[in-house]
DNA sequence: TGTACATCAGTGAACGCGCGTTCACTGATGTAC
DNA sequence: TGTACATCAGTGAACGCGCGTTCACTGATGTAC
């Protein structure tokens, strides 16, 4: 079994990394987040040997929380903007991923725990495109791997620029697939969100 | 006058530099780019005090050059095209602006120069959207800054999957104000790509 | 044109720094009785 | 329940490394005559 003072430290060694690699992107260093988590260097590289280990560890929760926030949209009436909804979750909240992402295919390690998260969101995205796909709310040509891409990008956008809060609901609006958010408070806040349609449709 | 030698070796930073840019991000050594363009590392910092005027050097060939094409857009006859061609230019090749504008908007810096060359790349978008508006084959409600956001977002991920030549076609033909490209060889490569209407619009 | 000289660009070893990583030692925890 | 002990998690100083940056010195260049 796995001491209680070795999960405490473990976990928060997690939490202090996620936070750090949100803050500081690929770049954070590690003997910051042994020390913000309140334990020596020795410690973190006893529960996470390589750095790999401590993203994986990081982003597996991630990517829980996004399959089961995909599996929730299922259930939502609209299929686009259940898929709208998703795409906005994966930029907001995959920022470890993609300093993992972007450390790991330069390395080409690749590793199995790494394809098995890929997978995972793969699959969760690729139910919600192919619902809206069967309500022509999305192009067939569409391809899931694109989608999450340009999410990626997206959200790696919005950290270049965190004073302008709205900046991804923008950006995620340029993209063709993506049905306009329903009316709300939000919309007033965003003067560029079009709420009719477009003059040259008409 | 500059001495000749002076101005080999400050061409020869440059040159190495941008390639070091778009090797390693904004994580490029300066040990290393200067021994890569065969000079000492105080040579480096008698042309650039600073890494902000390193960046900006890099940069400011890159922003001409986009200025340069943006111009030559604007006798395109689609204005579309142009648009989509003129953003393709921008994610392709402003690489070193992605390393600066991440590194300077970080440290709020800002700098006089990087605000000049903001401001052009800003003016030659902005006549390529407003023709295109003109045509009605933009929505109004783009915005230019948007775009540009957008298009370096889509840069950068075609920088993380360097393999994947096609990448950065496929994302922006995602974008709403994206036309389809010209039917050529292009699009026998990207089965991906629409010719035809979206079924959801017959 | 040829030469003597002053200027200033170029050099690169050296510095301090923070990084990732290690390892001999300490001590908290869980277990056996 | 209480205690003695073995295990193994935690510690943190120390190491080597490459980084950015400096500066006393060297020498190539352009200029004046």
């Amino acid at each position: 079994m796995m001491r209680a003072d070795a999960r405490r430290n473990r976990e928060r060694i997690v939490e202090v990394a996620r936070n750090s690699f949100t803050e500081h992107g690929p770049g954070a260093s590690l003997n910051q987040i042994a020390q913000r988590a309140g334990v020596g260097a020795g410690t973190l590289y006893r529960h996470f040997p390589t750095l790999q280990d401590l993203l994986v560890a990081v982003i597996e929760d991630d990517v829980a929380a996004l399959c089961a926030r995909g599996e929730a949209l299922l259930g939502e009436p609209s299929s686009g903007e259940a898929l709208h909804a998703w795409l906005r979750a994966v930029a907001v909240h995959a920022t470890a991923m993609r300093g993992l992402v972007a450390r790991e295919m330069a390395g080409g390690l690749g590793g199995g725990a790494l394809a098995a998260c890929h997978d995972q969101i793969r699959a969760a995205g690729s139910a919600l495109l192919d619902r809206a796909r069967r309500d022509g709310s999305a192009p067939p040509g569409a391809d899931i791997g694109d989608l999450l891409t340009l999410a990626n990008a997206i959200g790696w956008a919005g950290e270049q620029s965190p004073d302008d809060e709205h900046l991804i609901d923008r950006l995620l609006a340029l993209i063709t697939t993506a049905t306009p958010p329903p009316p709300g408070p939000l919309a007033e806040a965003h003067p560029g969100h079009r709420q009719r349609p477009h003059p040259s449709e008409a």
